[in-house]
DNA sequence: GAAATTATCCAAAGCGCTTTGATTGCGGAT
DNA sequence: ATCCGCAATCAAAGCGCTTTGGATAATTTC
């Protein structure tokens, strides 16, 4: 019935135990120079009376503080996504696992600098991971003069070499998606993108681009939108290519999100994914929708996707910068994984009454 | 050029003013008894040298971690969802602005009592936020003995009296929802709904079973399912009540994530939303999602849904966390919301030709 | 058997802040 | 002049931990 007890500190438990606070400090944190006896004895002490050395004193002492900061930028209408929370929970995982916390912090974009000096002057975090890269990112100089460790989970330059970063092939990943649409007989494909000034999104459209120059397609810039990744964008891109002069026979879409919203298009103008108008999105594999193709297998999936788990990213953008933040010194760590391309039942061959004829110039290479 | 220089500490601030540590800090803090001319240089100098205490220290002075706590469980085939993470988000804003950290603790559901034992013994936060809460929860006893400030995201139990929470009336919601259609003609009503160990789950059920009960609707145990609340669940569920020897007319649905997979499912099967079959989902105004009416006035949502934002609930209850934080020695605070019932695309009166007849001992009160 | 290790343990300093309990001037009341 | 009160400042004591630089006793080494 000790409701409330006093949480006991090192100097109360080193005074039970009759020992001094360096003896108990060592025993508990695996140092040689202690008696295994005691050791044990101390051990079980500090069990018993539930004693876990004070997080701020032990993180004063050290100046560590085991603790890794990841900003959500609030933009104006949209706040957390779940690709971010995705992510997220990958790299929690790790934190967890290797005792260290992760602090969150949602303010404005434009505070997010000075978010980081608040982190990196009060001490608060040992690193942080930048989300949503955008070409020439001003935070990573910022982050450099404070000597924050950090990792991008992304890319921020064609260059890339002079800082941690994990990224997907994005460019390949979009070059091979729509390669295989052209493949399929499409020749007019739409592209509902990121927002362009996220990296990323930048590089999607170049692979897209690619292929369309390469194999000489519908060049048309009216296929192509960009905005943030959620459903009504999906819905409200799609509509308009729908109800356009000359709506495409394929789209590639930048998450299953919006690919959600263009089905529900497709839906209301009485279009089949796959037999009437194919559609490819890239999965991130979000672990509360369609698509994510882990466990349920001999399913076919929904979507036909270029597919590359968030969340796994998460976990090695958390193990990088761990190993960054122990080992300081290190040449910056960098990853590039591929997407896989997998196909669902959302793609299939360009119906034969809506191919567009190929130019005579461009026909052959 | 001084790129990493030292931080600047309380020490060297004073000591660069000709000033004790003392005045400086009460300065800083807003104490009155500084000389309004000394604060003004004291805060001029912090500011251009870019001082800001340091986190750990203040926080083993004061004994207040200024931070908030919140856990993720860790579900096997399930990590934060989309519902949690606005949540956080909007509780994050409030935190920011009241200069609170969040913290994230992506565990083991297991191991959840395990992170409140820590959270309190190594004084990492000054109070948590309890998610998902179960029916006699037993986390809530825990937060009591460790003396841990808490406000529950949701209710434990019917009297609900001694300890904090906010919650939708999930029962009246789906009371309402339930009413509307049956109003509309529906007599065949199926429920996809969340995980009844989760007590706003159970709530709903009950919301539901009372109309059915009252009206005489058809009571079939075949009508109701209950899981996880993402896509692919409510896709499966659709899918066996569309195929299955009665189909329902109407379907309500506990969260728009499986409200989708419905929506797929039944264009699978050539059904409309709305003239074919009935859909109302519980519309928490997930921020990536249709039919968050903020912004696109005019428009008619998608969903005919029951609607309450999850984000206001974070911010409310970080707002009371917080409060009571402050002052502990006030009565629990306990807010109850209304969900609106928002008519969308998905409803409309049951089609003639799937009438099923009314028991002739039920046919009036 | 003296000197040098080695195995254990400890006292005390310090991390950077807040806060308690003085101390110093100084103008006004006595 | 003397005392009081007020305004402004400060020295020093923690907060609870880690870590440095010894101590002390037990064990080897020569």
């Amino acid at each position: 019935m000790n409701v409330a007890r006093e949480t006991v500190n090192l100097r109360r438990l080193s005074e039970l135990l009759g020992l001094s606070q360096t003896t108990v400090s060592r025993a508990l944190n695996g140092f040689p120079e202690v008696n295994e006896v005691t050791r044990a004895r101390v051990v079980a002490a500090a069990q018993r009376l539930n004693y876990r050395p004070s997080a701020s004193a032990a993180s004063l002492a050290t100046g560590k503080a085991c603790a890794i900061g990841h900003v959500v930028p609030l933009t104006e209408h949209m706040m957390i996504n779940p690709h971010f929370s995705d992510f997220l929970a990958g790299a929690g995982e790790i934190y967890a696992q290797f005792g260290y916390e992760m602090l969150l912090r949602v303010v404005a974009q434009v505070d997010e600098a000075d978010v980081y000096r608040d982190f990196a002057s009060r001490g608060r975090v040992d690193g942080v991971v930048v989300h949503g890269p955008l070409t020439n990112d001003p935070r990573l100089p910022l982050l450099k003069s404070l000597g924050l460790p950090f990792v991008v989970h992304g890319r921020c330059d064609e260059e890339a070499k002079d800082y941690s970063w994990i990224d997907v092939n994005n460019r390949r990943a979009f070059y091979r998606a729509t390669g295989f649409l052209a493949d399929l007989g499409h020749r007019r494909i739409a592209l509902i993108n990121g927002l362009e000034t996220m990296n990323f999104a930048d590089r999607r459209r170049q692979g897209y681009e690619a292929v369309v120059a390469e194999r000489g397609l519908d060049a048309d810039p009216a296929l192509v939108f960009s905005e943030d990744m959620v459903e009504p964008y999906g819905y409200r891109a799609a509509g308009e290519l729908l109800s356009g002069p000359q709506p495409p026979t394929a789209i590639l879409v930048s998450s299953v999100l919006p690919a959600m919203g263009v089905v529900r298009a497709m839906a209301e103008h009485g279009l089949r994914p796959g037999r009437d108008v194919s559609v490819i999105a890239f999965d991130d594999s979000l672990s509360f929708l369609q698509a994510s193709g882990e466990g349920k297998t001999g399913e076919v999936p929904f979507f036909t996707a270029m597919r590359s788990s968030i969340r796994q990213a998460g976990r090695r953008a958390a193990e990088m910068l761990l190993e960054q933040i122990v080992a300081p010194n290190g040449a910056p760590r960098r990853e590039l994984w591929e997407a896989e391309l997998v196909i669902g039942q959302t793609t299939g061959p360009c119906p034969a009454d809506r191919r567009t004829p190929v130019p005579a110039d461009e026909g052959r290479g």
